[in-house]
RNA sequence: GGGGCUGUAGCUCAGCUGGUUAGAGUGCCGGUCUGUCACACCGGAGGUCGCGGGUUCGAGUCCCGUCAGCCCCGCCA
C-alpha cells in the first residue's frame, strides 16, 4: 500500500496503484502525489531514473486517473513532514496507465482555506466525495465501531438474529414506508420502523439474548441528526431489570469509545425523567456544562410583574437561568438568546444584568437589590427567566441555556458527559387524549401500577434513554409481558375490543403462551458516529445518505415507474 | 404543513442604491522551467446569472411563482 512505505523500506523495488492526487511539472522533473486508502505517497520522475515512454506518460495524466507506478523508494532530499510516507518518494522507472479519469466534476484534494462544494454536488457526485480522506477514514471507523459491537454482544451470550424488511404496518408512531404486494392487490407490507415486535416475540420464543445490527426506517420530515433509513444496535434480553441494560450497554459504550478514542467513565450517572427536566429543563441535557435551572417562584411571585404575577396565579412556575459573568453579553446578544427561547414556543424571557451601574435590562424594573441579592445575583451577572406553566418554560429554558452558554463561549466542564434518563412519563397528552410516551409496550413504573387506571398521566414507564453530550444516543424500557396488563394500557390509549386484535393480536398471542420478563434497548449507529468524528451531520456518516427531502441524489431514487408496473400492483396514481 | 438561508464559469465566491463588453481564485487547455510538495511564471478557452412569469426604456440586481440544497418549528410511538 502506498501510505506504507517508510524510510526502512528504502532501496527496495516497490510497485504501487492508486489514484492520481496532484501533480507538479517542474518541465524536466515531475512529481505526483499517489492516492489509496492507506494514504499518499510522492512518486518522482525524471530522465535520469524514468524511462521514456513513462516520462511522456506522466506529462499528460490528469488528476483522479488509475496508474500503476513501479521504482525503488529513495529518502527525500528536502521530507515533508505533513505526510506519513513524507520522508520517503518512489523514483518511478516505469508507470502505467490503468484508467484515465475525466476532469473530476467536483475536487477531492482540497486546500486547507478551500469552502467545500456544495451538498448538493457532493451527494451527486458521491464516489468522488468518498475519496476524500476525511469520509474515507470516517467509514473505517463506523466498520470497526460495528465489528466491536458485534463481538461485545456476541461475547455477552447475544445472538444476532435477522428480522424482516417487509413487515406489517404500525398503526402508530411514525409514518410507514409502504410496500404494495403484486400477489395481493391492495394489501401493502411496510418496511420496519424498528425490529420492536420482533424482538418481543424473540423474548417469547426463549432466545433471551438477542441483537441485531438493524436498518430501520420512517416517513417523517429530516434533520441534520435524522435520515429516512438509519442503523441501529438492536438489543433485547430476558429476565434483566433496567440495571442489567445500563451495566450491558455502559460495557458496549467504553469498548466502542475506546475504539474511537473517546472516554467513556462509567457508570454512567443517571438522571430521572423528572429531575432532568426540572433541572435541566429537557429530557437530554448536555451535561458538558453545569449550568442548572432555578425555581424562583416563591421570591419573584410577589413582585410588581403582572406578567410574573399572572403565571403564577395560573399555576405556573417562575423559572431561571444565572449565569455568572454573564452581564458581558449586550443587548442584542441577548435577544439573539431570546429568539431560542421563542423559537420553542415561548412568549418571551425576562432578562437582567448587573453591571457597574447596578441593575438593567427589562426584568430590573421590579427586581430590588435586595431580591437580586435573594437570586443569588452579583455583579457581572446575568439572569433570564421564564415564567409559565413547565410545559413552556422547560423547552424555553433549555434552548436559552444551550444558546447563552455557546454565546458566552463558557468553557466545557467535561469532554464526555454520558447520561442515563430514566423514569419517563408513559403517556403524554395531545388534545384530551392519552398516546404513548415511548411506544405502548412499555411496562408501567411498579409504584404506580394501581393509580394506572384513574391518574394515568401521573404514570411513570420502565422506560430510559442514554444521552451523550445532549445527544440521544439510545432509548429503551422494560416491556410488559402480561397480555392483560398490556391491554390495560392499550385501553388507556383508546385502542380496543377487535382493534387490538387486528393491530397486535400477534404480539398478545405470544404474551399468552409463556412469554418471560423481557426488556431492551436501541442505539443510533449513525448518531454514535456522528458524535464520536464530531461530524456536523447524519450525512457525513452514511456512504449513500439521502437529503433533507429523502432524494438520493447519487442514483436518482425516488423515481417514476411505469404505468404497467403500477397496474401490476393494482394501483393507480390520484389524479392531479 | 410552516418559517429562514442559499442558487452567478467545472468548483468556491464577488457583483454597491436596476444601467451598456458579468469579475476573482482555483480547476481545465497551451507554453517555459531538474527537487517540487497549495511548485512558480506566461498565455487561453470557459456563463440559458436554477427555471417560469411580471414591473421597467433597461433586470444577475426589484416583485410573484416554481424547482433544488441546507437549517429550524411541527412531525419523528
Amino acid at each position: 500500500m502506498a501510505g506504507t512505505l517508510r524510510p526502512e523500506n528504502v532501496g527496495s523495488s516497490q510497485r504501487v496503484i492508486g489514484w492520481v492526487h496532484r501533480r507538479r511539472n517542474l518541465g524536466g522533473l515531475y512529481f505526483l502525489d499517489l492516492r489509496d486508502r492507506s494514504g499518499l505517497l510522492q512518486l518522482s520522475f525524471g530522465p535520469d531514473w524514468t524511462d521514456a515512454a513513462s516520462l511522456e506518460a506522466v506529462r499528460e495524466i490528469g488528476s483522479e486517473t488509475v496508474i500503476a507506478a513501479e521504482g525503488e523508494v529513495a529518502l527525500r532530499p528536502d521530507p515533508n513532514p505533513e505526510l506519513a510516507t513524507g520522508s520517503v518518494e518512489v523514483r518511478v522507472r516505469t508507470l502505467r496507465v490503468v484508467n484515465t479519469a475525466l476532469s473530476p466534476a467536483i475536487p477531492v484534494y482540497r486546500t486547507p482555506e478551500e469552502d467545500s462544494p456544495s451538498e448538493e454536488l457532493r451527494l451527486r457526485h458521491r464516489m468522488l466525495d468518498l475519496r476524500r480522506p476525511e469520509l474515507q477514514r470516517t467509514l473505517e471507523l463506523r466498520h470497526r465501531l460495528v465489528l466491536d459491537a458485534r463481538n461485545y454482544m456476541s461475547a455477552r451470550g447475544f445472538l444476532e438474529i435477522e428480522t424482516p424488511i417487509l413487515t406489517k404496518p404500525t398503526p402508530e408512531g411514525a409514518r410507514d414506508y409502504l410496500v404494495p404486494s403484486r400477489v395481493h392487490p391492495g394489501e401493502f407490507y411496510a418496511l420496519p420502523q424498528s425490529p420492536q415486535l420482533y424482538k418481543q416475540i424473540l423474548m417469547a420464543a426463549g432466545f433471551d439474548r438477542y441483537f441485531q445490527i438493524a436498518r430501520c426506517f420512517r416517513d417523517e420530515d429530516l434533520r441534520a441528526d435524522r435520515q429516512p433509513e438509519f442503523t441501529q444496535i438492536d438489543v433485547e434480553a430476558s429476565f434483566i431489570t433496567p440495571d442489567d441494560i445500563f451495566a450491558w450497554m455502559e460495557g458496549l459504550m467504553a469498548s466502542l469509545a475506546g475504539v474511537a478514542g473517546i472516554e467513556a467513565r462509567l457508570p454512567f450517572p443517571r438522571l430521572t425523567w423528572r429531575e432532568s427536566m426540572e433541572r435541566y429543563g429537557s429530557d437530554r441535557p448536555d451535561l458538558r456544562w453545569g449550568v442548572e435551572i432555578r425555581d424562583w417562584t416563591g421570591v419573584l411571585a410577589g413582585s410588581e410583574s403582572t406578567i410574573l404575577r399572572a403565571a403564577v396565579e395560573d399555576g405556573g412556575r417562575i423559572r431561571g437561568l444565572l449565569l455568572e459573568g454573564g452581564a458581558v453579553l449586550s443587548r442584542r446578544e441577548i435577544e439573539v438568546v431570546e429568539a431560542q427561547a421563542k423559537a420553542v414556543g415561548a412568549p418571551g424571557l425576562l432578562w437582567l444584568k448587573s453591571g457597574p451601574e447596578g441593575l438593567s435590562g427589562p426584568a430590573a424594573r421590579f427586581v430590588s437589590e435586595f431580591v437580586a441579592e435573594e437570586l443569588g445575583i452579583r455583579r457581572g451577572d446575568l439572569v433570564l427567566v421564564a415564567a409559565g406553566p413547565d410545559r413552556v418554560t422547560s423547552p424555553a429554558l433549555s434552548a436559552a441555556r444551550a444558546a447563552v452558554i455557546a454565546a458566552l463561549g463558557l468553557p466545557r466542564e467535561r469532554e464526555e458527559a454520558w447520561l442515563w434518563v430514566m423514569e419517563f412519563p408513559l403517556f403524554e397528552e395531545d388534545a384530551g387524549r392519552l398516546l404513548p410516551g415511548h411506544h405502548p409496550f412499555v411496562q408501567p413504573h411498579p409504584s404506580d401500577l394501581e393509580t394506572l387506571d384513574h391518574d394515568p398521566e401521573r404514570a411513570r414507564g420502565l422506560a430510559y434513554d442514554m444521552v451523550y453530550n445532549g445527544a440521544e444516543l439510545g432509548s429503551g424500557s422494560i416491556r410488559i409481558h402480561d397480555a392483560s396488563l398490556q391491554e390495560r394500557v392499550f385501553r388507556l390509549l383508546g385502542i380496543g375490543g377487535e382493534e387490538v386484535d387486528r393491530k397486535f393480536g400477534h404480539l398478545l398471542r405470544a404474551l399468552r403462551v409463556g412469554a418471560p420478563p423481557h426488556g431492551g434497548i436501541a442505539l443510533g449507529m449513525d448518531r454514535i458516529v456522528k458524535m464520536f468524528t464530531d461530524s456536523a451531520s447524519l450525512r457525513d456518516v452514511i456512504a449513500f445518505p439521502k437529503t433533507t427531502a429523502a432524494r438520493a441524489l447519487f442514483e436518482g431514487a425516488p423515481s417514476h415507474v411505469r404505468s404497467e408496473d403500477l397496474a401490476e400492483l393494482g394501483i393507480r396514481p390520484a389524479e392531479e
